[in-house]
DNA sequence: GTCTATAGGGGGATAGAC
DNA sequence: GTCTATCCCCCTATAGAC
């Protein structure tokens, strides 16, 4: 399943990268230019706007959720939320990227309404789906918590971001110890 | 005890605001000098350099929040928090700010060595305030929670930014749910 | 589809007069 | 301290040749 990927798709896949590490405003095309060794107009060929590149980054990242939610809908509930702390953790150990929501979230002032509306739809779709594992689970008795379904998955839907915040300021031992703590609290609380 | 400031404070007062609201990176000299009617030239004789200014907001903040632990030195442990949650639903209300923290962490592969050094004492600081007010409530029995306080802290340095992020791009009612299940996390868990 | 060349704007920073 | 004027670099974006 390694695919070989065209330039339109590996510009999409290095943007990606740089602006989870540097934010969206501070990447710039000279930066994949430089690794794909082609020129900054040629970028423009693919993506004539900035903002069309940040809306394929936010598109492609979506399109890869929906294929994560896919791969794991038969898996049981806790298979499921480590599978998404795991992709945290991969985040962390890959210069310590913000998840793309969270990378637009830190600019969302400043980034273009259509932005914003693909950021926000994007997001209800993550929290749907972890409120789905959630109930999942708590119906199967996998989990245990008291709270409600909607404050568990907004707990989630801030800490994931909050932890990679925390472990930039405070390092990994703290981010670690976020992901830990969240993964304890849907098994009593 | 409303003080008049100066032009230099001012410049650092509004520089915070506008980097808590859009990044460092995106704020620019020009916003502050148009609201202070003065030139951009002007403001680079208080702050030769952006990086000075930025020196300066994450100093001013780390000020006012020694401040703030010397207001609340006497107060009991939940007001204490509910003081630093207050802090927060401000920010929320003045634009969906983030903390100054959680500013410099999202932009923090992209500041200076100085500035990432600024913000990671502060954040200790702050962590060592939330450790002391989560331990002397947990003595007085006014808190009451079973995982390490070194844990409760860490959940709320990551929850209370994770909030910001997910208000901006959920809106206000999962922002306070957040900092409604935060506040709740002292009192049984 | 990639290149060279360049337009065009933004923004940080400096020099020097007042 | 504040101004005008200007430098200079960076970056997005476009035009047009190959």
């Amino acid at each position: 399943m390694s695919t070989v990927l065209n330039t339109k798709e590996r510009i999409v896949e290095l943007g990606r990268g740089h602006m989870q590490r540097i934010g969206y405003h501070s990447f710039n095309y000279k930066q994949i230019a430089l690794e794909l060794n082609i020129k900054n107009a040629s970028i423009h060929h693919y993506y004539p706007s900035k903002e069309d590149l940040g809306m394929a980054v936010i598109e492609k990242d979506r399109q890869d959720f929906m294929q994560f939610i896919q791969r794991m809908k038969k898996a049981p509930p806790m298979d499921k939320l480590d599978a998404l702390i795991c992709a945290y953790e991969e985040y962390f150990k890959n210069g310590i990227k913000l998840c793309v929501i969270s990378t637009f979230s830190a600019s969302f002032n400043e980034i273009t309404e259509r932005m914003q509306l693909a950021i926000q739809q994007y997001s209800e779709i993550v929290a749907s789906w972890l409120a789905g594992a959630l109930k999942e689970g708590l119906e199967s008795g996998d989990f245990h918590f008291t709270i409600s379904i909607e404050e568990m998955t907004n707990h989630w839907m801030a800490t994931l971001p909050g932890a990679l915040l925390v472990g930039r300021s405070r390092g990994k031992k703290y981010f670690d110890m976020a992901l830990h703590s969240l993964k304890k609290s849907v098994q009593s609380s």
